[in-house]
RNA sequence: GACAAGAUGGCUGAACGGCUAAGGCAACAGACUGCAAACCUGUUUUGUGUAAGUUCGAAUCUCACUCUUGUCUCCA
């Protein structure tokens, strides 16, 4: 069996992969808050772990993948008195909140299955699981680390600290933390400006609540993710995911919670995927600077010189590590569609590849090196290099220069099959060439005509409709077979 | 301010003490072409933020400095 390591948060280290049950996996991943569109950012960070699912699923392990859908408990403003997120956005749009949720969860759906991500085994959405989470309130309470305001439930952390590390995770120091709290509104029912609420009271004007021990409320937002993985992968699990700004407080407060209702510490190995950049700053929601899937397609957006496909930045993504900051400009987009057309090509031609009696090519080195890569906290970077080698064997093959028989081809294949398909996920983009719409006919018969010209030597002619042409944004590509063309 | 991560060639981005610092893009040359483009092949002498130290050996470890980013309030 392969040795996987990971980059471990909890310890920084990069630690051997031991599953709990071997054989079997569980995974949590944190997933979207569906109160709008989500941004280039998460999807990166649902991509970097759909690889790693992924993987594990490709080397036989049974994985149990579960990601969230936060549909509830996420409080707008400072200090646990806002305003909710999903309900705040169902009162701009004059809509019922579980319509906004709806709304937005199929959009995030669309965005994954055009990243080619594959689904989750469960997603279970915070609405779904009220009891649960009322009852680990409960058990909080019952074991001393949480008290009860005016309705409202806080999480003790002082109390907690007494006994356990808070601020394990994220390296932090309890009297660091208390000497930086800002003084804020809302937090007079507080024994501690660190205390997190885990459940929240509601007035009459909050259009999500539920019936508690406590009163009409709602459920803080750290919540829901102790009790869903609790829920279905038990309470102590494999590897926990999110991004690295979901550390503190939101990760941190999740092992306090399961730690405080009697569970132990809950993750085994913490992943945490980093950011997303554009010019150097963070994408995210509240700076502006993020582009939806749909302006990335198009290119309608103002820092977007034109238009690439998802499998381009797909590509793009997994061309750096999901531990490394990632910085976006329309020169890396352009190398890597550049980049992943020259894979996409050579693969075409793997297909087309006849084996010969002997063999110039190691093919078994190759593979090694790719699981090694793999193996070693997710390289992606590395396993794409590797795959750049395959490329430059096959062309070699190709061109006559190389040999390969039949028994390497068909691991070569499986090779290209496995590591491009299955575990990164990619998948060949067809061209507009086999549609049947009445541009391509034109096409046909314009191309057609310049082949002519070409035959008798019209080169006037020919170079004529390919500048006129030129000069509407299309590319004419001669081979040897046929003309191709493209709108730039 | 506290804590965390980081600074690698023209751009992007690997490496986690040990052969010529990966790969992609770009540039240049060749091959192909009627000529180009595309595809293919090859090449790219000064590149690891600054300054010290540990070591037989440092991009990698230690110290200082400069700068960047993130978290500390909702965010993947």
């Amino acid at each position: 069996m392969n040795n996987i390591k990971i980059n471990n948060s909890l310890t920084g280290k990069k630690e051997l992969f031991k599953p709990i049950t071997p054989g079997h996996i569980g995974m949590y991943v944190c997933g979207p808050t569906v109160y709008n569109d989500v941004h280039l950012g998460n999807v990166r960070t649902f991509i970097s772990f759909d690889v790693v699912y992924r993987y594990l699923i490709y080397l036989g392990y049974k994985v149990r993948y579960v990601r969230n859908i936060t549909d509830v408990g996420h409080l707008l403003n400072d200090a646990d008195s806002g305003e909710d997120k999903i309900a705040k956005q169902a009162k701009l749009l004059n809509k019922e909140p579980m319509e906004v949720v709806q709304y937005y969860t199929n959009g995030f759906h669309e965005v994954m299955r055009n990243y080619n991500n594959l689904s989750p085994s469960i997603e279970p959405s915070a609405t779904g699981h009220i009891m649960e989470q009322i009852e680990m309130v409960q058990e909080i309470i019952s074991n001393g680390l949480a008290y009860e305001v005016n309705g409202s439930v806080y999480f003790d952390v002082n109390k907690y600290n007494e006994h356990n590390p808070y601020g394990e995770l994220s390296g932090r120091k309890i009297e660091d933390l208390l000497s930086n709290t800002r003084a804020l509104d809302g937090q007079e029912e507080k024994r501690n400006p660190l205390d997190f609420a885990i459940w929240k009271a509601a007035d009459e004007s909050h259009i999500m609540q539920w019936n508690s021990p406590w009163g009409k409320g709602f459920p803080g937002w750290h919540l829901e993710c102790s009790v869903m993985s609790t829920k279905y992968l038990g309470k102590t699990f494999d590897i926990h995911g999110g991004g690295m700004d979901l550390k503190f407080p939101h990760h941190e407060c999740e092992i306090a919670q399961n730690v405080g209702a009697g569970g132990g510490h809950p993750v085994n190995y913490w992943m945490h995927g980093n950011m997303l950049t554009v010019n150097g700053q963070k994408m995210s929601k509240s700076a502006g600077n993020g582009f939806t899937p749909v302006q990335l397609k198009t290119g309608d957006h103002p820092l977007l010189e034109k238009g690439y496909s998802e499998m381009t930045i797909r590509f793009f993504m997994l061309q750096s590590h999901y531990g490394s900051t990632l910085d976006f400009s329309n020169d890396a987009l352009n190398a890597s569609e550049k980049g992943f057309e020259k894979l996409s090509k050579a693969y075409e031609t793997l297909q087309s590849l006849t084996p010969s009696k002997e063999n110039t090519v190691d093919i078994a080195s190759l593979q090694q090196k790719c699981y090694d890569a793999m193996n070693d906290d997710f390289n992606t970077p590395i396993l794409i290099a590797h795959l750049f080698d395959g490329v430059k064997m096959i062309n070699s093959i190709n061109n006559g220069k190389a040999n390969i028989d039949e028994e390497n081809l068909n691991k070569l294949k499986s090779i290209f099959n496995g590591f491009l398909f299955d575990v990164l996920g990619l998948k060949i983009e067809q061209n507009n060439t086999t549609s049947n719409d009445i541009s391509n006919e034109l096409m046909d018969v314009i191309l057609e005509i310049r082949k002519e010209a070409k035959k008798t030597k019209n080169y006037a002619l020919a170079d004529h409709i390919r500048d006129n042409l030129s000069a509407l944004n299309i590319t004419i590509k001669d081979s040897k077979e046929k003309s191709t063309w493209e709108i730039n």
